[in-house]
DNA sequence: GTCTTTTTTCACTAAGTGATGAAATGACGG
DNA sequence: CCGTCATTTCATCACTTAGTGAAAAAAGAC
């Protein structure tokens, strides 16, 4: 409403100063939509999806707001996209290396070879990956955490490679209950996500000894951490 | 600018259709700052700073937007108001129940015991104190996980009652390294949060065994997780 | 009672927001 | 050379945002 007659337009469309519209479309450098994602990753990744616009993306891909909804369409699905990136590559991964390890220690598998077989790809990518991967480790770690955004993504894309995870557990330890199976890896994914998201608050907290974006160091230390705590639990089950 | 001369105003102001303006002050129920911290608090926690729009904080309190600036200044202030009420009350605990711990089992401590009497009153707090606790710790979850938002705020009020954690697990294990101790620590929080945030998701993975509003499941196994895990990264330190 | 102070509501603004229609551009086939 | 068409930009829309100034109403002081 507010009644205003709509202002007669000071300049009548200045007409085409024109300097390059048109399609270059492979000219600048990699793929235009391939940029665009990336852009939104990292942008995602630092400030959460209502903390980016998408002006504020196509700022950082240097094209125009009207381009990435032509290839994206929604906000809500630039975001999917960038979210099913990688997801795909990541499941793939995570499964070759636990058929790799299910194959070549076949009878001998412990929970601590398991466990590493699960995380492991993770940490190579996010070293070998590149900026790309770090930021991606860390939107995944968001959605992990915000109640009202996670459920039904995570749920999805990572499922299935998580009930892998414990049945070959289950497999090494058949004594172990599903109930501590399930709560030792949500305690898991909880240490893992926070390590792959490098927020940098160890580097601090340490005054200096540590730093989130040394995963050497995590390598070293987490899969042993993690099967402690998944033997504890097994050992002390509840029911006893 | 735009030169607008200021629209005479259609209605030149209606003039009082007034059905209350004024103060009732501690009329509805509690305070009204306190109840305009709860809704803000549950809305922080479920979709995150830039999620929630100061008029959704005040439909869900039942005021108007203007109070909430009248109380808290710009919306990044309310937030620091809603982070700042409980982690105060939150730090006493924490160090009340190290206290104890520490007095009662002075020459006899363990790690797991330090580790529970870190843990404990977070699990407590939350199961005692309703819905707002259990938003708040959403709320802090999600701050930790967050790069561009978590550095400065948690820091200033948790670093120390982790260098007191720290410091007190060097007692029970002299031989530990504290580069060992603070990349476990990094995985107690990242394991504690999530569960502390109960988002919900080992619900649907574990097809309905666990759920994560069952804290008691979490106290039975979290702290023989962690211990396990701060011993075994101990045990095999780096070096060796 | 009147005066003052505090709390509450209304009306409003300037700056953004996501999204779109249409025009412009060039590559490519004919 | 001309038409086609995917791509890119511009200009703008309809709407929301955080934040403000001032009036109005109640409480308390005197």
């Amino acid at each position: 409403m507010t009644s205003q007659v709509r202002a007669p337009r000071a300049q009548p469309t200045p007409r085409a100063k024109a300097a390059g519209r048109g399609r270059p479309s492979k000219a600048a450098g990699r793929d235009l939509k391939e940029t665009i994602l990336d852009a939104a990753e990292g942008l995602f990744a630092r400030h959460g999806f209502h903390g980016v616009t998408i002006r504020q993306v196509a700022a950082e891909a240097g094209v125009d707001t009207a381009l990435i909804h032509y290839y994206f369409g929604a906000k809500r699905e630039l975001f999917d996209a960038v979210f099913l990136r990688r997801a795909e590559i990541l499941n793939t991964a995570r499964g070759l290396s636990m058929d790799a390890y299910e194959k070549s220690h076949a009878g001998r598998m412990t929970v601590e070879g398991v466990i590493e077989a699960f995380i492991e790809p993770l940490l190579r990518i996010s070293q070998d990956g590149g900026q790309g991967w770090k930021s991606y480790f860390a939107l995944v770690a968001q959605v992990n955490n915000t109640p009202a955004w996670g459920g039904e993504t995570m749920a999805r894309f990572f499922d299935p490679v998580v009930h892998r995870l414990v049945e070959t557990l289950k497999v090494v330890r058949p004594d172990a209950e599903y109930r501590d199976l399930y709560w030792s890896y949500q305690f898991l994914t909880g240490s893992m996500m926070l390590a792959l998201s490098e927020t940098g608050r160890i580097d601090s907290l340490s005054e200096g000894q540590c730093h989130s974006s040394d995963l050497g160091a995590v390598r070293a230390r987490l899969f042993a951490y993690c099967a402690a705590g998944f033997e504890a639990v097994i050992d002390r089950a509840p029911k006893a």
